[in-house]
DNA sequence: TGGCTCATGTAATCTGTTACATGATTCT
DNA sequence: AGAATCATGTAACAGATTACATGAGCCA
């Protein structure tokens, strides 16, 4: 196994430029970023407040965003803008080669080990599995069909459709994959 | 926002299961689950030595495991074996459902902020993810071709194959994606 | 003899989640 | 009135990586 070289520059925490990206769209709240995480980067990105509060406070102090107080009334609301300087800081890291693509699939963790599970067992994960990715292939679909109508007026989302399109071709493979798994497995389980 | 609701039994380490999962297989040393953590299961879980060696620790101080000493004259190995308790403990974990599947692609997040970074350059985002799934989809084809083989012979290894073909149909996938995201940036980005 | 692979392990550190604490507003 | 949502934040903890430390065996 060879030597695990040394990191250069690498491995910057990844968090900080979620959320410069976000901001880079429009100025958001530490809870409209949360919200964001959970629907249009929910398939590849995600974060808890407990992460994204103090890294808001992080990012500030370096002088990459700053904060508005947009209360309304007695409800507290705290909107977060991009600077110059988090643009150049986003720009720069969108520059660099991509250090890490990464699943963690626990389906495949308890798929790989299935013989201790059973044919019958294993099925039951493989169908829990195809209904999830079916719930997400609709929503996704839905954004396409939307994205669609404004990729050439709107040049950032052309990016978003990408994104998206990346997901619907996804799902449907693994909706494929789940058919012929599924035929393998019910042979076995008798 | 809908209060993230307490979990119950959940959120259980899957590094544990991971080693247990691959000692049901055959007695390994902690090297050799490293190995296998790059190769079998790289496409879908991964671990370094720095949690690898101390959770091998754990799980004999739990009699899920017992040590061996394999040493090749002064070549130190430590062989772990699974127990009947470590089996059990292993298939009690298959038995309940998924908790979470999640990616995590960078290169995606650099895709979703493609405005900031231009046609151009999120192009070579997606030619070096491209070119990166290539090598893997090859390897991935090998590995289906031995195992199609032994999959009536072998039961486990209709698992290790169901999870390779998994891979081959996301890879694919990636590959007809990058495709048709190629040509779409090559028309904006003149 | 030098470099790679085999082999184990620990300490410092990083990153992030979970659970808690608090409170306003809106919807039914 | 009560539930859900909007909204911010912290402390304790979990989980894992990275870098370091050490050394044998093998191959060119």
């Amino acid at each position: 196994m060879h030597r695990e070289e040394k990191n250069e520059m690498a491995n910057t925490k990844k968090i900080d430029y979620a959320i410069l990206g976000l901001l880079s769209h429009e100025p958001l709240t530490g809870y409209e970023i949360k919200q964001r995480m959970n629907t249009s980067l929910q398939m590849f990105w995600g974060a808890s407040f407990g992460s994204i509060y103090p890294t808001l406070n992080i990012l500030e102090k370096d002088g990459f965003v700053t904060s508005e107080d947009t209360s309304i009334n007695a409800r507290e609301r705290i909107s977060y803008t991009i600077t110059t300087l988090g643009r150049k800081h986003l720009k720069e890291w969108l520059l660099i080669p991509v250090e890490k693509d990464e699943i963690r699939y626990e389906t495949l963790l308890k798929l790989f080990f299935g013989t201790e599970n059973g044919a019958i067992g294993t099925l039951k994960h493989i169908v829990a599995f195809e209904q999830k990715v079916n719930e997400k292939l609709e929503v996704l679909r839905a954004s396409v069909t939307i994205l669609e109508q404004s990729r050439d007026t709107e040049e950032e989302h052309l990016y978003y459709l990408l994104t998206a399109e990346f997901g619907v071709h996804t799902y449907e493979a693994y909706l494929k994959w789940c058919k012929v798994a599924k035929a393998e497995l019910r042979k076995r389980g008798k």
